[in-house]
DNA sequence: TTCTTGCTTCAAGTGCACTTGAAGGTCCTA
DNA sequence: TAGGACCTTCAAGTGCACTTGAAGCAAGAA
């Protein structure tokens, strides 16, 4: 791992090992859902930096590439704006001295996860109540 | 409570109590955060059922309406869209035959808001190993 | 009486995250 | 040599959830 090198998740799986992890784009559209169309224009706006290519120009994606993308889709889960996931994308390229910026983000991002789950686990209560409601409704079509 | 109503979060705090709860629409906006143009929408639409009126035909909003509001709030954090909203707005209207439908659709919300609950407790963990990972970095800038 | 707040309808605009499509080119395999 | 998968650039379209604005009117307070 070179210093430039994102933290990678450990224990996400690959279609291949590494070393034989050279994908076209419709094998990493087919993987992850992504058309393409998509992850040619998320290179465009640099949400998806250096990709290598062959010496034909072809798209040659990695290992890293799948677990860069599988990061990006869980920062899409959060509701991150796609410019701010650009940005954090910009730092990744700038190197380890982005360090504590990068470090920032990520822990102001989990933050807002945290908010947000919270909120969520608030709704579940909310719902299982209105759940509990309904079905009581059943025994007791009138009552309160 | 009659049989139409939908069972509403216990504990909401509202500005003013029970009998005393008529509100203007610019009330409503700024306890709500929604703009006055927003909660015409939401009632056009019909997301934003039966509003009461004054005799000079101004929204009269009521507690009642606040609570609904809220949960509509809870629903679009879930990621519902508002046509799936609109639609229990309207099982609501009809009355108690559609309890069974509506406690359908709660259930159904519920599993996706526990799934999406799962997922983000996943992001904080890759997000904790990244923010450590960067932590790390400070004291071994070149190590794995 | 004038001002504020509200009402109606209708149309157009905004921001985001893609999506679609077309035009024209290259490379590799069968 | 034909086909398929890839490439580029560029423009326009889509879907969602509002947002903005304008025109014109009514009611109530200062």
């Amino acid at each position: 791992m070179t210093a430039n090198d994102i933290c990678v998740a450990a224990g996400s799986d690959h279609p291949r090992p590494d070393g034989q992890d050279r994908y076209t784009i419709s094998e990493v559209a087919a993987f992850t859902g992504l058309r393409a169309h998509t992850l040619r224009w998320y290179e465009q706006i640099g949400l998806m930096p250096q990709v290598e290519r062959s010496h034909s120009g072809q798209r040659l994606f990695g290992n890293r590439d799948l677990d860069w993308l599988d990061f990006v889709r869980r920062l899409r889960l959060t509701g991150m704006p796609v410019a701010d996931m650009v940005r954090f994308a910009e730092l990744v390229l700038e190197g380890e001295a982005t360090y504590d910026e990068r470090r920032d983000i990520l822990e102001r991002t989990r933050q807002e996860v945290l908010t947000r789950i919270a909120e969520l686990q608030d709704t579940v209560a909310v719902l299982d109540a209105k759940i509990d409601f309904y079905a009581g409704a059943h025994r007791a079509p009138e009552g309160a």
